[in-house]
DNA sequence: TAAAATGCTAACTATAGTCTGTAGCTCTAT
DNA sequence: ATAGAGCTACAGACTATAGTTAGCATTTTA
């Protein structure tokens, strides 16, 4: 895929920051956010054009609401 | 599909007054943003999990930003 | 040096998003 | 009344891509 979007990636980039402000493993947010841990990765990267249901699973399992994601 | 999703729902009609509110029909809505004519009635209408990059053109073609649209 | 975490690939399944067509409104004009 | 235009809902079949899965390579941390 490798869009490297712009919003995609700054997205990905947010996300792995509040990840690792709260000390989870890529694998672990998957856990708990209920989707793969590859494609958290993914996301990080900015490599894949996520939908609102996918974005707010992993903004619950960070705590901080969709809004604050974007 | 008919998923009816909270969160979708309440997308769906924050476009749809959006939209109404700029005088535009779905079709010319389509149009702008760049996707189908039939796709935006069914985001209106919380039947589909739009990505962030089809939310982001639609947003554009409103004028106002993704996050004022979540 | 080893274990844990992440990157990356390829192949897959599920679904986002397109396209065409039909039907049911509501208006306005005839 | 009714014909026609404009808008929207909805369905079915399709194509593109989101999201999964397994596996191995590479980086990071201890």
């Amino acid at each position: 895929m490798k869009r490297r979007n712009k919003i995609l990636l700054k997205l990905g980039q947010k996300i792995r920051k509040e990840r690792q402000k709260k000390h989870l493993s890529q694998e672990e947010l998957a856990e708990i956010a209920g989707v793969h841990r590859t494609y958290v990765g993914m996301i990080e990267r900015g490599e894949k054009n996520i939908s609102i249901l996918s974005l707010n699973k992993i903004a619950s399992a960070l705590k901080i609401s969709l809004k604050e994601l974007i």
